[in-house]
DNA sequence: AGCACGCCGACT
DNA sequence: GTCGGCGTGCTC
């Protein structure tokens, strides 16, 4: 074997390109590119990820590293050429892409806080008779036992529990009437849960998991898309196929959208796998982090659930890899390099690790599912509701007429309304749906037409009346509303314009008086647990309405809501980007089957100002073959994705026109080289102008190969910063 | 990313 | 004359 008496690095910190350091004689035989390392670097030692080795370097004066961190490579082969793949594919310095491999919690080295569990060290029957004495000579002592006698419990929380300290606690450890074991965090959450055992399948569901298993026998790489309307039970169908890669003595990775991260979620896969998850999110601390990386790494786990990011998690001989509702945009990091979509990335894995892809969505994106119509992915179509539920029925309501009829805007068609009334009497729930929050989109001057905007965004501040404040919806600036006209100054009384869900609520409280709702949107979620904490309100029926945005259509199950109403779904349809109308028709259906997933049969409302809209017709019929074949057409005539890839290139700076002379000079630059089948189009503003005081200007490469162009991107150059979005989801914002 | 270097305007 | 604003360039 031969010595590599140099190393090629990239440091944690940013710093676009490699460094070369020597290795000292005695490390030689040691080192292994995805090894982490310290280097010495100007006074300071820092942190850095070996990249190559090296037989010669032609820097003078090279340094030495300083030691080794841990004694292998940090990232297994497999995950070694997905980084690759990844700096090449996405066009990503190599030290943002391992920024994905080596979180934070590895760089930092946290180690998680032991926590203590304490439970009786002596018999129940001897507890209670130590507890009678103790009441009077020492009450603190009594209360300690009594409350271990229901179940054991960790320090942090006896001590909540009862108002005490530790002492205490320490004290009854040694006279041995109770004990105290370490635990991790992560090994608590496995609180009291029903273990639950395989659901039978109907033929389709059987169907499908046959084709997984074949698959997963055949130790090779292949891709299965399960189209499966709401409620046709993919879930279940998930957890078998999990359950026959843990008998083939494999892994498994399940990645769900970020808001389908809930408490109900994680529960199921308990139920059935009990400590063999891992849970991965950024809503953890740095140390549970890092407790599931090493129950990875080490085989402990054999399961990690979690968002986009639990893709590169070191999960030890994958198997399968499942990627729930694939078509859901929060797949896509698009505002930081690398801009990486998380499902295509679980492919790529797959392909690496030999291992099986199965997607699945009630709506696929136009991507997945055309790779399945060209033989790429195996197809499986789950028509049936699991459990015997009927799909709900859509009634498209004309708001044209509504408006005629109240002779002015409403937010509630008479339909609508009978409706409501008609679930109130029977103590039945309802879901209604309005993509915008605040009270009114906005306010100006009747008299210069001048609408309030956010000094540091282009973008204008929404009235929000809970908290009586104009804010922006991009950045956290905020301010009182205003009673004169900032521009010219008219006496008149500034106007507002534009509902949300704040204004929708108070309507319906008018009009319903004793109604008792609920509002779930990014204003009343902002807590950690606000989320589940309303969810299980609704769910045990503190309230009869739940007013929602995009939030109330994922993650969760309300099966005694039985009326849905959607209240405006047309002006996401006005937004001209070419995934505007795959959007739409996704959130729609999304919503819609949010309905009647019990015995009780769901009924929507979808209230809309273009009833003869084809994107509203096929979404209230809720034929996605019908949409699919129409919109492929479209993006074919177009040029759009499937039929090409794009690339969106965003100048960021302080000055508008500096920003986009360097988004032209950037253009510039491709134009030069501008490989075959590749079209590159003009520069303009993005579709949010200005963000935290940050110009936007970017341009549109449509391109047949992405492939040719790696090169070109790779080495652009700007005075300003920019970033390389590969396959975005929006060429508008 | 930091941090040094250096060039220019404002003030003691 | 000195202090300090931040634009530019380098780190093996």
């Amino acid at each position: 074997m031969p010595n590599y008496p140099y190393v090629a690095v990239v440091l944690d910190q940013s710093l676009q390109k490699p460094l070369d350091y020597a290795v000292p004689t005695e490390l030689q035989t040691a080192v292994q590119v995805g090894m982490r390392v310290e280097v010495p670097l100007r006074k300071e030692t820092v942190k850095a990820t070996i990249v190559s080795l090296k037989t010669a370097s032609s820097i003078p004066n090279i340094k030495p590293l300083v030691k080794l961190l841990g004694s292998t490579s940090e990232l297994s082969e497999p995950l070694w050429k997905l980084a690759h793949w990844m700096a090449a594919y996405y066009a990503s310095p190599m030290q943002k892409v391992l920024k994905c491999f080596i979180p934070p919690s590895l760089r930092k080295e946290v180690k998680e806080q032991k926590q203590w569990l304490y439970s009786l060290a002596i018999s129940k029957e001897k507890a209670i008779e130590l507890i009678g004495p103790l009441r009077s000579q020492n009450p603190l002592y009594a209360q300690i036992l009594e409350s271990l006698l229901q179940s054991p419990k960790k320090g942090a929380d006896l001590r909540d529990e009862l108002n005490i300290s530790n002492s205490p606690m320490q004290t009854l450890v040694k006279r041995k009437w109770i004990g105290k074991s370490a635990v991790a965090s992560t090994d608590l959450e496995q609180e009291e849960f029903f273990p639950s055992k395989p659901k039978t399948l109907n033929d389709e569901q059987k169907a499908a998991l046959g084709d997984i298993a074949q698959s997963l026998h055949s130790d090779r790489f292949s891709a299965h898309l399960i189209q499966g309307v709401t409620g046709s039970g993919k879930t279940e169908v998930y957890l078998q196929a999990m359950a026959e890669t843990l008998s083939l003595g494999k892994s498994a990775i399940l990645l769900v959208p970020e808001v389908a991260l809930t408490s109900q979620t994680i529960e199921r896969l308990k139920a059935r796998f009990q400590d063999k998850i891992a849970i991965w999110h950024h809503k953890r601390s740095l140390g549970e982090r890092s407790t599931a990386w090493d129950m990875l790494k080490t085989g402990k786990s054999q399961i990690v659930i979690g968002a986009r990011s639990a893709i590169f998690c070191p999960v030890q001989n994958v198997g399968l890899i499942i990627v729930d509702e694939e078509h859901d945009s929060s797949y896509k990091q698009s505002e930081e390099m690398p801009c990486y979509h998380g499902r295509d990335v679980a492919v790529m894995r797959a392909y690496i690790e030999n291992a099986v892809i199965l997607l699945g969505s009630a709506t696929p994106s136009l991507e997945s599912r055309r790779n399945a119509d060209i033989g790429k992915y195996k197809l499986n179509k789950l028509l049936a509701r699991a459990s015997s539920a009927l799909m709900p029925k859509v009634q498209i309501i004309d708001m044209q007429r509504a408006f005629e009829i109240n002779g002015g805007f409403t937010h509630f068609s008479p339909e609508l309304i009978d409706a409501l009334k008609l679930r109130l009497e029977k103590g039945e729930q309802a879901l209604l749906f309005l993509n915008r929050r605040g009270f009114h989109r906005l306010q100006m001057c009747p008299a210069c037409q001048h609408t309030i905007k956010c000094p540091h965004c282009d973008l204008s501040l929404t009235y929000h009346k809970n908290a009586n404040e104009l804010k922006c919806h991009l950045c956290s600036f905020q301010q009182l509303p205003l009673s004169k006209c900032p521009q010219c100054g008219a006496s008149e009384s500034m106007q507002f314009r534009g509902f949300g869900t704040e204004h929708v609520e108070r309507s319906l409280h008018a009009l319903l008086p004793g109604i008792r709702t609920l509002r779930m949107d990014r204003d009343t979620t902002t807590k950690k647990e606000s989320h589940e904490e309303l969810y299980k309100q609704f769910r045990s029926h503190k309230a009869d309405v739940l007013i929602g945005t995009q939030m109330i259509a994922k993650g969760f199950h309300f099966p005694s809501a039985t009326l849905v109403g959607i209240l405006n779904p047309d002006s996401a349809l006005n937004i001209p980007d070419f995934r505007s109308a795959e959007q739409v028709f996704q959130l729609i259906t999304q919503v819609a089957g949010r309905s009647g997933r019990s015995e009780l049969a769901g009924e929507v409302i979808l209230q809309t100002f273009l009833p003869k809209h084809p994107v509203i017709n096929l979404a209230a019929e809720q034929d996605y073959e019908a949409f699919y074949a129409k919109e492929l057409s479209e993006r074919k005539l177009f040029s759009y994705p499937p039929f090409c890839h794009l690339i969106k290139i965003t100048c960021l700076g302080p000055d508008p026109i500096k920003t986009e002379e360097a988004a032209n000079h950037l253009r510039t630059q491709i134009e030069q080289h501008l490989p075959q089948d590749t079209q590159i189009l003009p520069v303009s503003a993005a579709g949010h102008p200005k963000i935290k005081d940050s110009y936007r200007f970017q341009f549109v490469i449509k391109t047949i190969k992405i492939k040719l162009l790696e090169q070109i991107l790779v080495n652009l150059s700007s005075p300003l910063p920019f970033r390389i979005d590969v396959d975005p989801t929006s060429t508008f914002f």
